[in-house]
DNA sequence: TTTTATCTAGATCTAAAGATTGATAACAAA
DNA sequence: TTTGTTATCAATCTTTAGATCTAGATAAAA
């Protein structure tokens, strides 16, 4: 830990840029900095996997904007690699959108090209340390995207009210073992009733939830916030 | 708009904390400014939610620990107005969770306590010029929190390999109507094909992705990154 | 050209799902 | 006490769902 406090270990850098002068001068920067090495550079996604799985260096800057393989799916298997490789994206534009797809899967840091060098250096030593570094413009569009989000969500659920609500609690258990995919049989067994009384809350739950059949109750149950999904959920 | 800009509008704020010295201490203290006015002050959530009604103002400072309604639930009342309002979330602690919580509902900001008045200041400014303010070691903590949640679940999903992959075109399409509570017969009409067709490639989609029935294929398609679901999604 | 994958569809069958009606018991609220 | 809610169950019936086997058409790949 703290690897850059200790004098005798400079931080390794590869860098990631399919433009190659571009790569140059990053690397030039860079390397003005005592305490920066800049061990590899590549043009291509693919390349740059195999250099982070053989030299394992303490930073990537990834360019995102790249043919062939993209920089997000190359974010995504570095990070599945486990090594505690930290990596900084880099692109040319502030698409919240793109902002929000590479902190999701594990960026540390989010800059644009057109940003001060100074920017980047204090970008990776901020990194470097621990931490998550956005700049303030590119954190608050992620913010906005990131609230927008939920806006979306809140709003088109706020119109009708949850259903949910109305299920007793019988009910409640019943709808639970659906959105498991038990059949009739086994919510029996496993409430110890019988099927015909499954049958019963089944269809008292269809009544409430107005729905036709129990894919359509899951469906509702899950897309209401009903237990179940602990955690965040996002489409590619 | 730039309602800052304009030299004879200050800025309108209403202060929410339970704790009255605070209150005071934090009134007089923006009162300084002279681009700022308080115009009100609430130690209760439920009195602010009126206050903000009546008044209207272009700031809320609100202290999310409270008794009775908490701030988190006051919030999510006033954006709900849609007034256009602008909330900063006050706390002593720099709970992750809490952080995460409030910027999801739509809080501007977050500022703690213990800051110095200069930044809380600095956060008024930056929010009333549409942007989000988060200090960067908050920034940071949100972040932590923001991505482990997302690899909480790829982690759970990386074990096993998609099985969605191996459906051919015309089987994703018909678990997509699956995935919307279609019944056979409606899919045949919709993929203009015969019942017993659909039954084929239903069958044939059980089998890919090893479940029994058309619940579980539901479920499976959802919980590993099936297209319908486009927002953000989030338990309680 | 043969093989393979995909989409299509029919026939047949069993099992499960779902609708409906009616009934008993417990319990709480009015 | 009556009324309402909830949970339980039976019987009956219709409709879907699902399994299995077979098979023709097409297009791409080997």
């Amino acid at each position: 830990m703290r690897r850059n406090m200790d004098y005798n270990k400079k931080t390794k850098i590869i860098l990631v840029d399919d433009n190659f002068d571009h790569l140059l001068g990053i690397r030039e920067l860079l390397n003005l900095e005592t305490n920066f090495e800049v061990i590899a550079t590549a043009t291509n996604a693919n390349i740059a996997i195999n250099l982070v799985k053989k030299y394992q260096p303490d930073i990537v800057l990834m360019d995102i904007n790249m043919p062939e393989k993209d920089g997000l799916s190359a974010i995504t298997e570095i990070e599945h690699l486990n090594l505690g490789v930290k990596i900084i994206s880099l692109t040319g534009y502030d698409d919240p959108d793109l902002i929000f797809r590479a902190m999701k899967i594990g960026a540390k840091g989010y800059i644009l090209k057109t940003m001060a060098s100074a920017q980047l250096i204090y970008a990776i030593e901020e990194v470097m340390q621990g931490k998550i570094y956005l700049p303030a413009g590119l954190s608050s569009r992620f913010f906005e995207y990131f609230q927008k989000s939920f806006k979306d969500e809140s709003v088109s659920n706020q119109n009708q009210e949850n259903l949910l609500q109305y299920l007793t609690q019988r009910e409640d258990e019943v709808l639970e073992l659906l959105t498991q995919g038990v059949t009739y049989k086994g919510v029996a067994r496993q409430l110890f009733i019988s099927e015909t009384t499954v049958k019963t809350h089944v269809n008292n739950i269809f009544q409430k939830l107005q729905v036709n059949d129990r894919t359509q109750a899951v469906l509702y149950a899950l897309n209401n916030g009903f237990k179940n999904r602990k955690k965040l959920k996002m489409a590619i």
